[in-house]
DNA sequence: AAGCCGGGGCG
DNA sequence: CGCCCAGGCTT
């Protein structure tokens, strides 16, 4: 039974697989590059990224020569960003303390920053052709569904139990196959909403399908709602240079660039409160401007409204400042050049296209 | 066990 | 708009 829904789902998978690069060989750094950037993320999205990355990084020791400041420019637009901040340190640990040879040990190749249990299945199971389960989202899926689990999915029993039922399913041949086929399968047909079970491989074997149940698994708790928060950020301006603040290097959009930014407690504060902000973090004094434009940006648990006005800075503090921009500073003045060259944190990165088009339409 | 961490596509 | 995605780490 098992061994029949084995055979019948790579039989499907040998004609259904999309084309993908990292399908075209089992290289582990290959392979470990696409997983962590498959985390939480589209395949469609990750295309693009991926290429340009084997492009520039084709093997673990050119990414564990490289900087953080490049490696992250790398990683610009795909979110997460921690997960490149770990596979920057994950790979010059393979390269200092494994020859540059990815372990092929679930304890060792888990022990490595951003490589946890999803993804040390994933890299055993498919450049390792080890047994191993490699359990995502789509997989919790799919056999919440075969088996008919209406118990809450994100208990860590529950993943567990279906680690093991994944585990007597794989077989001994194919098992990367194996666990990419459940992984196409749910993210193709066995889709979160409306799965098409006429186009299923092992509809035979689905309790879910029996009951006519699929639509109602699998069960999830209800996520907490974004929570909104005003902003109000500043474009000031010195002579063709823009001001720009580093944002700090824990929490949200770490250690990326933005415009001055505050939040909005009190309506009527804003200006002082931008003022003593930037006396703080730059040194200077502060005059507000017009209104430019507004923009909202929504995260999985937060949603940014900012309101972006002009500003000024006291002449007197200018040249002093001015004399401050550096790589490791934690503010800088940036002709918009330059701006290409930074990592923005997502919503200024919108603020700057709108900057940069204005200007473009000026000249 | 729950919260944090991005960005985009889709119904 | 809300949901979800080839999750991992921290608290």
């Amino acid at each position: 039974m098992l061994k029949k829904i084995a055979d019948d789902l790579l039989k499907w998978y040998d004609h259904a697989a999309r084309d993908l690069l990292w399908r075209q060989d089992k290289d582990p750094y290959k392979i470990w590059v696409s997983e962590i950037m498959l985390q939480q993320t589209r395949v469609e999205a990750v295309k693009p990224y991926y290429e340009r990355w084997i492009n520039r990084y084709p093997d673990a020791q050119t990414l564990a020569d490289s900087s953080e400041e490049e490696v992250m420019r790398y990683w610009q637009g795909l979110g997460y960003y921690a997960r490149a901040r770990n596979l920057l340190r994950g790979v010059r640990e393979v390269c200092s303390s494994y020859n540059g040879r990815v372990p092929d040990d679930k304890l060792a190749i888990q022990s490595i920053p951003g490589i946890g249990e999803y993804t040390a299945g994933a890299i055993l199971s498919i450049a390792y052709d080890r047994a191993e389960p490699a359990v995502d989202g789509n997989v919790l899926r799919v056999f919440s569904r075969l088996y008919c689990i209406s118990e809450e999915i994100s208990q860590a029993n529950v993943k567990k139990r279906i680690a093991e039922l994944v585990r007597q399913a794989i077989p001994t041949e194919r098992p990367g196959d194996f666990n990419q086929a459940l992984m196409e399968l749910g993210a193709t047909v066995c889709t979160p909403r409306n799965p098409c079970c006429s186009d299923c491989p092992v509809i035979d074997f689905c309790v879910a399908f029996q009951k006519q149940r699929q639509a109602d698994l699998p069960v999830k708790r209800q996520k907490t709602r974004a929570k909104a928060i005003l902003l109000a950020s500043v474009i000031i301006q010195q002579q063709d240079r823009y001001l720009l603040i580093r944002r700090p290097n824990q929490g949200l959009l770490a250690g990326m660039w933005e415009f001055p930014t505050v939040e909005i407690i009190e309506e009527s504060a804003i200006e002082s409160s931008l003022s003593e902000y930037l006396q703080r973090i730059a040194g200077v004094s502060f005059a507000m401007g017009e209104k430019m434009f507004d923009l909202t940006h929504l995260f999985s648990h937060r949603k940014w409204e900012i309101s972006f006005y002009k500003g000024s800075v006291s002449i007197n503090e200018k040249a002093q400042s001015l004399g401050e921009t550096s790589k490791t500073a934690q503010y800088g003045w940036f002709y918009p050049a330059e701006w290409p060259q930074l990592c923005f944190a997502g919503p200024h990165q919108k603020a700057v296209h709108y900057l940069l088009s204005a200007k473009n339409n000026d000249s």
